[in-house]
DNA sequence: GTGAAAGCGCTAACAC
DNA sequence: GTGTTAGCGCTTTCAC
């Protein structure tokens, strides 16, 4: 690399001591005006980059923050880290991304990255292995800035951005009542996974609600695989009276279905309707376009930041203790819940 | 934060110097054992943990790599940068991600930060915007460690990582061959973009090949979107000898082909075969499943990462000088393509 | 094999 | 409004 500008390059060519430049390049009130200007045109035409280690390690601010996703190949995440990016860059702040895939392990390194770096916040999610969260339990011992998006704790009373999966779930089910629907089952997932188990809460409000009553031999247990939930379409239709619509807890879990459904010579919408949710970038190029829920992804990243902001410039952890940032659901109507 | 233990913490309760220490957290060869061990248990215990930034400000070396991607919202790009992140965390590096939005104005904020940040390296894929490419020009002058991935710029001598989409096009033609078909169109997309004139060149270099005539009216000329290329079937099958097979330069482009078929009631891959290219998550979950070419993105980003540690490493840019390192397009046989 | 001393580039008390 | 001085935490000559 070329030689580097420094302050005192500045602070000889224009006969000033380092501490003035500084403070000129920083904008700090008791400067004048003239010699802000002064500096700053210097700077620019000796094209001086201030570099920010020296700044940071002296400031006690690095105006960085480090963000923990499972993986960046998951759509999913990768529309959170673009919202999170996007409002970070914004506000001048630059991020470190680290990928737990999923293990304890590799979440413990990147929070020890993150504190060597000296980030000034973290916002993570929380890896699938990681039941023992002690690590995330000593950030906040230590007073680091944490936020947690998607995947949160809520025993670790850390401030969290998460989507209303009761809602979501609820929204769904009333969609498919709504149309026409008269026997809503449901394809679940794992109830151990929070999002499971609140979608199914929101599908059996949504049926009281409406006066319907709730079929447990509705409800299928899958395991959020196309293939268990191809299975799903096999088990209603040899029930004695078999549903004629369900809500799917995730779009692949509805993929599953509707293939299931369709081996099984069966017409959607007409006969079955069928919602999914995550709105996945499949679901409206397969046939019949896929109905789904959106989840607010970069919307997410962008309120996790803010959150995390808010957390860094306080300091005052009690403020937003525990706060939950929760986002609306929202439809995404296409043709495999219309009937007509 | 909490009060950080630091070297001289640890010199003070061993009564060694600093020195001392930081050489035997450094593993250097002229400690001795008894010292290192002491040393690394003394660290161990009261929980010490480098400072990045006072560390890389004195050595010159932050182990930090900047990224930047058009959108981390794009799957192509949240793959590469999965490659990138993981490969860059098994040899000790960070990284910081920037979004250009496809923007030449974010592509230099971000090489801004990264210079800033004293990063290691850079690597990069080009915005569609930047046409005038001085900021990485400017990149190569100050001997900033600097790899292109997927799109690069023949121009400016600076090492990449790309597919070969040359061969990709190839391949995908020579299949549609092999399986029977006879009369083989493409839908390709703007010309200034090189993967669609690559492909377009694999695609002519493979009816040559296998003693096929080039037929002009069987390439169509999309934009890359799903609406055009629906447009593509009607157009295809208004000719008096219609084709039978199309390899699509991108799967949307594809997506849309098919849906233009299924509207004419053509068969597929009976009566028309159709391969795209991308290897899309939706790929396996329309009907017919989509044939297509894979781009090896995980890959991608773990070479450039290598090519970029080897420039830093080595730092003689001349040696790796211009150095492509060109991946293997994989061709993923599914139905769209089976002639029976 | 270890210590002494300097300094990476910046910011922030404290002067005046 | 600007200068003086110190120091963030670490690494790295140069000693011996």
């Amino acid at each position: 690399m070329s030689i580097r500008i420094t302050i005192s390059d500045i602070a000889r060519e224009l006969k000033l001591t380092t501490a003035t430049v500084s403070r000129a390049l920083n904008n700090h009130p008791r400067i004048s005006k003239k010699t802000k200007q002064l500096v700053q045109d210097k700077a620019l035409a000796m094209k001086y980059r201030r570099n920010s280690l020296a700044s940071s390690l002296r400031s006690g601010k690095s105006h960085t923050i480090g963000v923990i996703i499972p993986s960046a190949r998951v759509n999913f995440f990768g529309s959170v880290v673009h919202g999170i990016q996007n409002m970070a860059g914004k506000n001048g702040y630059s991020i470190i991304l680290c990928q737990s895939e999923e293990t304890t392990l590799l979440e413990k390194n990147a929070i020890d990255t993150f504190l060597g770096a000296r980030v000034d916040g973290i916002l993570a999610s929380i890896a699938l292995e990681s039941e023992d969260l002690t690590h995330f339990a000593e950030l906040r011992k230590k007073n680091v800035p944490l936020v947690f998006f998607d995947r949160s704790n809520d025993q670790l009373e850390i401030p969290s951005v998460e989507v209303d999966d009761f809602k979501g779930g609820y929204m769904a089910t009333s969609h498919l009542i709504e149309m026409g629907y008269k026997r809503i089952a449901h394809v679940s997932g794992p109830q151990h996974l929070k999002i499971c188990s609140e979608r199914l809460n929101g599908y059996k409000a949504a049926l009281k609600d409406n006066g319907m009553k709730m079929n447990p031999a509705y409800i299928f247990q899958g395991d959020l695989s196309i293939e268990m939930c191809q299975q799903a379409a096999d088990y209603f239709l040899t029930l004695p009276i078999p549903p004629d619509a369900a809500f799917a807890v995730e779009d692949f879990s509805a993929l599953g279905l509707i293939k299931g459904l369709k081996k099984n010579g069966i017409n959607i919408p007409q006969d079955f309707g069928v919602i999914g949710f995550a709105n996945e970038n499949f679901d409206e190029h397969i046939t019949p376009s896929l109905s789904s829920v959106e989840q607010q992804t970069v919307q997410m990243g962008e309120e996790a930041f803010k959150l995390l902001l808010q957390l860094i410039k306080t300091q005052k952890m009690e403020t937003v203790l525990n706060h939950k940032v929760v986002l609306e659901p929202v439809l995404c109507i296409r043709e495999s819940s219309k009937k007509p």
